[in-house]
DNA sequence: ACATAAACGAGACGGTACGTCTCGTCTTTTG
DNA sequence: CAAAAGACGAGACGTACCGTCTCGTTTATGT
């Protein structure tokens, strides 16, 4: 009748505490030594934490590092009315983006990863999102003059920003107006500096 | 003087069947289990060789792959006399060669391997030299509007085809078209399949 | 039935359902698996029980072991009048229970867990004592020509028949004859087989 | 013409300095923790040596711990002419032998590890093949009364030896003595202490 | 011709990190 | 409030490659 025969319980919650240690170890020794130098067993340690809690909850080393560097990310843009700025404003955020460790995580575990692909665009699904609503809008203006493929320009500034930076050439002003004035195919009134 | 503190002395040469079969190993190597599963080991193995007679040849990894796949490439391309056909001789060139396995060794190793990038570029810059001139006959033309920087063009196209490698997004006639519109920023009568 | 869900007055009562299930598991997958493979928390999850309801009640793993394999013992040995066929018989019980698993608590446990000799020592105390009654009863009779160490002997009957398991010797007849011939030091008509 | 294509060399030869620091840090971590607290990691760390270096000669922790005892055995038994005192001579060796290390081997490694066996009845074969001469040699003076099974025999005197020492009590002239009258079945003009 | 010296195979080696496993403890939730 | 569920720190496991280092052999060279 009363039978309870067993059934009760929860579980233990995750530690919290153990939780933001790993991920602030794991974006120090990003910044110190680097995306390839960067091991779960130093961070580990460095979090005073066993090896088997990091495996628990990430159990690739990019998912670790990419939901780490997801904690910094800033809001997404929105446009400003101007198309031009705009899309001078999508490639600045891409540089701050891709020219970080995200490019280390695009170059080093995108291509031999099968889950760190997905969980990538996860992360920055909004802020594709919002670039994509952005270039939407300058073709509503006309200032984009072609039929636009969204995905693609996108796919350009952030390839052309992941490879300036692999190259590890600048990802200056002067650069950010070449590749504006290449989006924008000259159809609006620029004032390139040089 | 003459140093010769004991008498004279040859040395053997390269043993060039080794030579082959370590190139021919890691170009079958990485066709079947990729750039990152390939280890050294494995290539010795394979190639009937001993460790160190890669090391010999190749101190990193990123050497012998350079060179490996170096082997394969075909001759720079010349301009034909059409800007928009040109530039699109030089994406879809592009396509070929970072669409592949080089594509997984910028991605892998120029991160990290100080000594990659100089290598790749001894590699690569006669066909660098080669797309720059085929950019700047088309500025010549008057069919590339602007004062062009030919590296930041470049590095627009490679970039953007290795991101699209690393996403897994297809490198096919519709992104070529797309890429090509933008470079020429519709200057040029297009006649775009779709 | 001294079901007791919720108990009023002082604290719940052991469950004796899941008490049970942990010995049961604990038997079948000793059988199963062997005594080096058994996991606690293999006998938790096939028992459906938390690890730590069995750390509770058996603070180490031979405790719960001994326990269960104590479920399983027969009733004491009596003398029947007969020395050589007493020992015989004290001989054959030994292979019953040190041939078994206990054989492996002893070899596994005993040597560097200090707390598993005194909880083995209760657990077979009344085995030994009637075995000692035995020998002495036969010493008794004058069948046992010397003065008898009966700890002495037990101990060489447990050793011989824990170092033939060990070995993957067999515990057949003819051991036991010979061992019985040993104690018995030909002062008892004998009729060995061979 | 005559083609070698590969095949030569023969490989480096094992590091003895090594291998030495190995046998030796096994003994070292024996004597002070024990046979269950000695883990391969302690002993390539005492070692000053690779954890591999240690498994590429011997896979089985049971086997490192073998060699090393090994190394340790003094010289077989020979018959003095006195079977009461052989048979002491050989459990005294016995006491000695399984009474120390040894017998943790016994006790931890030959019940779960199949390759054990065999390779400590390698190492103890020539002693219990003396031991077996000395055995033969006694039954042959007609001083053991019996057709002598020394292999059972053996055993006997071996598995008393190993219980008495994983219950931790004395192997003494005591114990001695009682063993001793117990294989010489009183035959033997005896003088026994108590 | 013959010593010299480099190249080579084989593979041992110290080292580092991997990802897994089990232990025994601790925390939270559920009934 | 006991028991389930299960997270946790600890630390050993055995494996995989790394890049270096003997070995002993093979092959040219230049006296």
């Amino acid at each position: 009748m009363t039978e309870t025969p067993h059934g009760a319980g929860g579980g233990r919650k995750r530690n919290e505490h153990a939780h933001e240690a790993i991920l602030e170890a794991t974006l120090a020794t990003l910044r110190e030594v680097g995306y390839q130098q960067l091991t779960m067993e130093g961070v580990a340690a460095r979090a005073g934490v066993a090896k088997a809690t990091i495996y628990r909850w990430w159990p690739q080393k990019s998912h670790l590092i990419i939901e780490a560097v997801g904690t910094q990310l800033t809001t997404p843009l929105q446009t400003q009315g101007n198309s031009e700025a705009d899309i001078r404003a999508v490639i600045q955020r891409t540089i701050e983006f891709v020219g970080g460790v995200l490019g280390d995580v695009y170059a080093a575990d995108i291509a031999h990863d099968p889950t760190a692909g997905p969980q990538l665009e996860d992360l920055l699904g909004p802020y594709r999102a919002a670039h994509t609503a952005i270039l939407l809008a300058a073709a509503a203006r006309g200032d984009l003059p072609y039929t636009i493929d969204a995905t693609a320009v996108l796919d350009v500034i952030n390839g052309a920003v992941l490879f300036r930076k692999l190259m590890k050439r600048p990802l200056d002003d002067h650069f950010t107006d070449q590749l504006t004035a290449l989006i924008t195919s000259g159809q609006i009134p620029r004032t390139l500096t040089a």
